[in-house]
DNA sequence: TCTTATTAGTGTATTTTTTACACTTTGACA
DNA sequence: TGTCAAAGTGTAAAAAATACACTAATAAGA
């Protein structure tokens, strides 16, 4: 250590970075949310929004603060999701990135954009864009894990509006899980848990009976929990 | 990026380090393998084996390595857990921590261990001393993960011997999951899997009817892995 | 205003899975 | 040869998961 008594060791540090993969849903296929990258490498192709980490900001701190400067997500449900840390995984030098993934309610996050100038786009799962660096692998892993999370943590809801029917929540389950799921047993299992609160109000101008809104009770949940309830779906 | 062609960024960098949790088991209660500080901060504590990230090395590569260098473990089952982050987390600087755990068969270990002079030592989960840094956090989130994980991913087998009783398998289940088991059900569901080859091979010397081995059909399992199946227990 | 199109909303019977439960067998040792 | 300790084994009841089809409501268009 010599004179250096800031450093616990010499030899060359890995820069580290953060990378989001962020979820979106409106109704149809479940979509993620990507940035083009304005320099080099990979100039002008589509990547996951990311940068570095600060010296005082964690790195779920960083995740956060690249969601909103890169593309314009504030106030969303996010998670660590893995490391990524091949030596080569970037071509000017050593970078490792923690990987994050967020849930985000895609119209609430279409007013906001609106207003921005950031080159984000929205893709459909089935047919992203080839990614810089080794976003592919994250957004594999990422996929993989929603779709194993969603069944027993009720994290879908994220990805709706505050109110919604049970329809879009079921549709939403299937786009997420990739298979058909039996309306009736749905409604059946999902209103027994008793998370539901069932709002006084339904759709308005739709052609067909309109749907009645509900909406997540995250206290009902917390208690629920704590007297042992495990939610599967 | 003017006349640096070498860094991304220049502001300074948080140090990268690894720490490992490794469980083990023989019989009664889980255990975890500590070993003791030789340096300051937390000189003579007992803390997670764990060391800094070489420039050319993966974390998990790091990870291997430590858990040799600073355990005597080699060639076991390891996992990516969580990384930790928070600035203060080490007195010294801004250390980012990519922790790992691990299930060691505990009979091979001891044989190794008893060759080194590595000051490490295996605990009771149940009654670990206070560990250094935030090595308790990491501890805790690694023992929900074996819990969580254990009973859709066939993981357990690392803990055990090449071959085992069903009666093992079963104590060990419980001492994870922390809760008693049904023996005619825990029997039924394992052996119905597929997954576990008979051996013709009992115990000897025990004073009682003497248990057939087992042995954990990888093959099979992944045989049957593609075809669909899932593990659960 | 009547018809059409579209999705909301609902119950039951069957199958599958999970749970609860107790006695006989085996082998070492005294 | 009796005792002790854990191995090994099946069935019935309860709970959970699945399969399945019609009526109700509303807007739009004829």
């Amino acid at each position: 250590m010599k004179q250096n008594t800031r450093h616990t060791y010499e030899f060359p540090r890995p820069a580290l970075a953060t990378d989001c993969v962020i979820f979106g849903f409106d109704g149809g296929e479940l979509k993620l949310l990507l940035t083009e990258r304005e320099k080099e490498p990979f100039r002008n192709k589509w990547a996951l929004p990311g940068g570095f980490v600060f010296i005082e900001e964690t790195t779920e701190a960083c995740a956060k603060r690249i969601l909103f400067e890169k593309a314009g997500v504030k106030h969303v449900f996010i998670e660590q999701l893995y490391t990524f840390s091949e030596p080569d995984r970037d071509p000017r030098e050593r970078i490792v990135s923690v990987a994050y993934f967020a849930l985000v309610n895609k119209h609430q996050y279409d007013v906001i954009a609106g207003r921005d100038t950031l080159k984000a786009e929205w893709f459909e799962i089935s047919n992203l864009p080839k990614l810089a660096f080794d976003h592919g692998k994250m957004v594999k892993m990422a996929i993989q894990r929603l779709k194993g999370k969603v069944s027993y943590q009720p994290i879908g809801f994220e990805l709706l509006d505050e109110k919604f029917t049970l329809s879009q929540l079921q549709t939403l389950y299937e786009a997420i899980l990739g298979n058909p799921i039996d309306k009736r047993n749905f409604r059946k299992k999902i209103l027994g848990m008793g998370l539901l609160t069932e709002l006084n109000e339904k759709e308005k101008n739709v052609a067909r009976k309109a749907a009645r809104y509900y909406s997540f009770n995250n206290k009902a949940y917390k208690e629920l929990t704590q007297k042992g309830f495990h939610f599967e779906l």
